[in-house]
DNA sequence: GTCTATACCGAGATAGAC
DNA sequence: GTCTATCTCGGTATAGAC
């Protein structure tokens, strides 16, 4: 570590200041620690942070850029050798819990804007669409080697990213050592999901559940909650949850 | 009305403040209504309308809890006359985007704290655990009446809990008029919802759906998102939401 | 383009007089 | 219970150094 370096180079004046944030956010939390603070900390002016972040919240938005990049290295890093399905999805939730447990107050402010849906930070708007959306991938590659019915598989690509979500919301209320609890529960239903998954591939059973499967997929696209059937793409407009 | 009479009565006067400050909220947006101009408009002096209200948000929270006092008491006009369990659930849900339609943007404030556990005003924290069991409560009896395996009651209270929850947080995000797009899927979720609830009572798929819910329930129990057993009940301790 | 220094404003919140 | 005065802090603005 250099971030004391009094030549950073400037290029990293942003690294370098995202970097003292963070780490005074963990310190003494979010509200706790003022732009002042953070410039101060940073060997900086006030002007100078405000030069290369806008606001607080951008610092946020940052953090949330960096976590996803590093659950994407991370889970790239351990999927490769791990074939069975079950175990891919542990590891994309796994990691994923690893990334964040020590910044949960950091994913506290970062959904502080969640139900405002014109915010630029709001989690669930169009300015993080492509964070939201290089999630979504990166369970598409999870799950891509599985044999799915084709029909069922935006639906499981759309239900572990909700259920990723509620994962990471449950885990901002655990406070067992190293999220035990989250983890148990996480794996828990990853049992079950699994299991049904596979009892939804029965053919005796298609009859029934294939026009269930249709009716839920077509209410789902058409609410924008799940991408649009591959012969419209591209065509349909307006998502609920845009995209850029 | 006579918010504006100058003699409110004093016992009066938070009433007063609530209704003028939510009534500025509808007309200005939350951030963009000040503590001061919220003061100025009930006739008060900024230090009066805190002795009131510890902070803007408090407001926000007596705005929820006078969302769940109108809609419980409108669901409990209508639900007595409708006896199909289909339209009891509809009732529910659709009564409850009627009551927030108008104040969207304040249902956006009131989540700024769900990422933080500790927060008096987390909707998901022990301060508010009032409200949240009172909407709990009012779904335990809107299915009173509908047969349901016993082992599946609770489950599917939480399940539909969780439904109106996530309805909500989609309705903050549809700008269609009169929230129909919002009205769409809640009703296409329920009419799917209703069919697997019947499916899973079908007795020839007992012996394989039974093991799976009693692990769900025994999952959920003990990650405290359900409460715990009958048999348990008053013994358990520490479930993650927190009961006051 | 990168950074310092400094003054200023608005708004949430508080203290203490009455 | 109510008011006035005041504090803090996020954010903006500006003027200028290099």
């Amino acid at each position: 570590m250099f971030s004391e370096t009094k030549v950073a180079p400037k290029q990293d004046t942003r690294e370098h200041i995202l970097h003292t944030a963070l780490a005074l956010f963990r310190e003494k939390g979010f509200d706790a620690s003022t732009m002042r603070d953070i410039a101060a900390a940073s060997d900086m002016s006030l002007g100078a942070a405000y030069y290369y972040f806008p606001s607080k919240e951008s610092i946020v938005l940052a953090f949330y850029e960096q976590v996803q990049k590093t659950h994407r290295i991370r889970v790239q890093e351990v999927l490769p050798a791990c074939k069975d399905f079950r175990a891919r999805l542990g590891v994309l939730f796994q990691t994923k819990l690893d990334v964040i447990k020590d910044d949960r107050n950091l994913i506290g402010a970062l959904l502080r804007y969640m139900g405002e849906p014109g915010h630029p930070l709001s989690v669930l708007g169009r300015q993080t669409w492509n964070i939201r959306e290089d999630a979504r991938e990166l369970v598409v590659e999870a799950i891509a080697d599985q044999e799915i019915p084709e029909d069922l598989r935006d639906l499981v690509v759309g239900c572990l990213w909700g259920l990723q979500m509620t994962s990471i919301l449950y885990a901002l209320y655990d406070y067992s050592p190293d999220l035990a609890r989250t983890r148990r529960l996480t794996d828990g239903v990853l049992d079950i999901f699994v299991q049904l998954l596979g009892m939804a591939s029965i053919s005796a059973l298609q009859p029934v559940l294939k026009p269930i499967r249709a009716r839920l997929l077509s209410l789902l696209r058409d609410a924008g909650l799940l991408p649009p059937a591959p012969a419209y793409r591209g065509l349909q407009a307006a998502p609920l949850l845009g995209s850029h």
